[in-house]
DNA sequence: CGTTAGCTTGATTATGGTCAAAGTGGGTGG
DNA sequence: CCACCCACTTTGACCATAATCAAGCTAACG
């Protein structure tokens, strides 16, 4: 269990036994979460940042009349809110989307880690970043993709990411957002992500079922959404030496 | 010279004469610049990172179509392309903006720096993470903001990482971007940038004079966009111990 | 079963894009 | 020094994409 739950973080890292065991030893309690609960208030001060074991979690940012917009999607094996370890204030809050099994590591915890593994260190840094590439990716998304483009390379993207954490079947995977989440996820109204699903529909490559989203030719949907993975860094490791 | 030059570093660090000292020597050469020049190609394996002393620079990706988005600006003081240390493969593209005064720092040195310098290496990745925050922000004005509103929250953005390295006035700035550029920072065409322009002059709340910005009135700026400079963390330093 | 959250549809409006042409002004070469 | 050039800005007419509002539908859940 302690071994699937640094999946990620092994994957790009390959740690020592050294330091496997002193990242085990920094995460202090596991927590159960309920589905739509808030982890950490947007402008909060943070004194621990959560790894996702299990569920999903989004990052959010409010504006003064209630617009919102998500800021991040996060999937078992991300560290939510790992930003915070060097910020401190957030400046976007931490919300569950679906119920969550999380680790905590307390702030004090990583820095002594940092002090000591730098390799580890590194890691971690390369997960900040990676998530800072998804940013990107979503900037990229927002400036110059048509709302169906633009929801076509979110599922790309999800797909990836899950499939990287054994979480998505060959042609389907669970997307745990309702029609309104994804409007908030991609500066669409949730109206217009619906006739964005309609039409992808129509052009025969997505399928849904529930809240699955099914696709027979991955490829088709990876060209129509200009998507490239890249930015990901799925299966990179960070080198030792 | 060499202290100005690293004045955003350390204001967020702190730095002892030691970590100073080791920076000084992780540069390897300084490089001068034209404008509109490519530094990195989207999709290069990178093996140093820019930090720019003078002039500006900005990251960009394209889609197979030529459309593009520009996925940062980058002011002196900024290290361009810090993330390429650990990704490596860059997904966005690095190019000056302005002619650009430049140090670069090849990532052998850099990782001895992460080896040796827990504290520093926390600076360094902070700065990663303040850009990664600054991502946040223009996928909320993206997702959120009217084209005026993105205008004005751009222009209180620079107004203050400008300031913090001394190259604002109280009530004016220098803006390097055409209007077409502004429209592939903001996600919008160059024609709609100018009517844009035109509301907020308009509405007085903004003159231009040549490249200049200015306002006399930034609180009312900062209201009518929603701006908060918190996401910026300007005068935040890195905890030592 | 009734309630409710989420999905779907239609009609209308608004924001922003596209295309084309005409200004403007700084820089360069004759 | 002037005239031309070129890049950038501005304008107008028209079109496309997406938002809004309102109502009806569906299905899961207590």
């Amino acid at each position: 269990m302690p071994g699937a739950l640094f999946k990620r973080i092994e994957r790009h890292g390959a740690l020592s036994e050294h330091e496997r065991r002193a990242l085990l030893d920094a995460a202090s309690r596991r927590r159960e979460i309920p589905a739509k609960h808030e982890l950490v208030a947007e402008g909060n001060v943070s004194s621990e940042s959560t790894l996702i074991v299990e569920g999903f979690a989004l990052r959010q940012k409010t504006l003064e009349d209630g617009r919102r917009q998500i800021t991040a999607i996060h999937v078992p094996g991300d560290f939510a809110d790992l930003h915070s370890f060097l910020l401190k204030k957030l400046d976007d809050g931490v919300e569950t989307l679906t119920a969550c099994k999380v680790v905590m590591f307390p702030h004090e915890n990583l820095k002594k880690l940092s002090d000591d593994f730098p390799h580890l260190t590194r890691v971690l840094w390369f997960m900040t970043l990676v998530d800072a590439a998804i940013h990107r990716a979503w900037i990229m998304g927002m400036g110059a993709l048509s709302a169906p483009e633009r929801l076509a390379h979110l599922f790309c993207e999800l797909k990836d990411r899950l499939t990287q954490v054994g979480l998505a079947q060959a042609d389907r995977f669970r997307l745990p957002l309702t029609q309104s989440e994804l409007g908030d996820v991609l500066g669409l109204s949730a109206v217009h992500v619906n006739r964005s699903f309609q039409q992808l529909r129509m052009d025969g490559i997505v399928q849904t079922d529930k809240r699955d989203i099914i696709v027979s030719d991955w490829d088709e949907l990876r060209r129509f959404a200009d998507y490239n993975p890249d930015y990901l860094h799925l299966n990179q490791t960070v080198e030792r030496d």
